[in-house]
DNA sequence: CAGTATCCTATCCGATACTG
DNA sequence: CAGTATCGGATAGGATACTG
């Protein structure tokens, strides 16, 4: 049914057979993000199912679109990395972002909050630039949130590497962030300023780190984009 | 379950939910090539149901990327216009077509002959200018395909409207082309040049008008698009 | 012609359990 | 951790018949 052919010639036809298949943008996006490993991969379609995910990327080897590398015989695991067809798959993400950016309603993205996929999201774009050069650690507290899901660490090491933790590494805090994940949300979409929120935002810590937030927090590679509905 | 959110707030998946259903993509694209009247968009997804592709317009409507109007209150008939957010969706597919034509495999895309199919995209992007400033009328063969299917013609209005038929409008023929589907297809995909297939094709009729064949016949879009498979 | 309503089935997909 | 195998339910969507 649904991944039976469309039986057209037509090119859109042939690639939308492939590209559009349930999820399979999304899995597209994170490879494009750079994500290789199958446990990264799900941490960015965490809603999808690992047996699904494994599906999904037979599929995109079968068609060509990236290459599977074991990395260990001792383990089994593999890495995925895009092939030159898949590293051309970047105009496509692109359109479809920049497209749901412009006209999607920010009242019905912003009904899908979702605090790890947001600190996943952030922790790939963050700018160590603005930071001290040392490693320094940054926390984010969602208050109405469950106990389980508050607290996130992004600990910048010197080299410029982010890691997302979800429990405290136990070394001194630069900064802790507490704010509302809708707020937090709509910073990290372009939809808002950390000016223009900094009543919701509470900043505790290094002043210097704390006045430079709107810089080191890369944005969504989407929140350029100018919107056309509200 | 297929249709239900991938609950992301990120544009890709936002976007993805609405142009990545099935189908849907194609119904897109014959809304951006200029289709209008739901008869005519059946043509070109004739293998996409009555019922679903009525589904899939209400969507778009309800999405705000085409508008309803009522024809006539008379017959009920209505049609399909794109508002601005359906004109954005222009780059996403040409982004999609792009990346078919660059990386599908023709042997794949070939499997998908279909004869009705192509002589409606034929008719869309024929170029009149070539021809004689009067109405012409082409006849298309493929003695290869069962009798319904081989014959049709194309009527150019001096104005440049072009029509497809299915019966023979009676008039004088101009030129009478015949060929097998898979050269007809190639030829328009850009895949081969008149030329190139010249010995697959038996032109008979108007010397001139069959001499500028490759010009009067317009190309499918993609066809300028360059390959990067066999 | 231009759709709409209904029914039924194929199959997609999520859950669970299992393996190296 | 990094997947694979299996199973059952939900549902998308095709077929058909119907309406203005």
């Amino acid at each position: 049914m649904a991944h039976s052919s469309y039986r057209q010639f037509c090119p859109v036809a042939m690639a939308a057979e492939i590209l559009c298949r349930r999820w399979m943008m999304l899995v597209i996006r994170e490879l494009v993000a750079g994500t290789t490993r199958f446990n990264d991969l799900r941490r960015g379609v965490p809603k999808m199912s690992r047996s699904l995910l494994a599906t999904r990327l037979r599929e995109l080897e079968d068609f060509g679109v990236i290459e599977r590398h074991l990395l260990s015989h001792q383990s089994g695991v593999h890495e995925y990395r895009l092939t030159e067809a898949g590293r051309d798959l970047v105009p496509v993400v692109e359109a479809v972002g920049n497209w749901g950016q412009t006209w999607v309603e920010s009242r019905l993205s912003l009904r899908n909050l979702d605090a790890s996929l947001l600190m996943w999201d952030m922790h790939r774009n963050l700018d160590p630039a603005p930071l001290p050069n040392r490693r320094c650690l940054i926390q984010f507290c969602f208050p109405e949130l469950p106990p389980r899901q508050q607290n996130y660490w992004l600990v910048v090491e010197p080299s410029g590497d982010v890691e997302l933790c979800r429990d405290d590494p136990g070394f001194e805090l630069d900064l802790l962030v507490t704010t509302d994940l809708r707020s937090m949300t709509m910073i990290w979409m372009g939809l808002a300023t950390v000016q223009e929120l900094r009543e919701r935002l509470d900043l505790s810590g290094d002043r210097e780190i704390a006045a430079r937030m709107q810089t080191w927090l890369g944005l969504s590679p989407f929140a350029p984009t100018e919107r056309r509905v509200s």
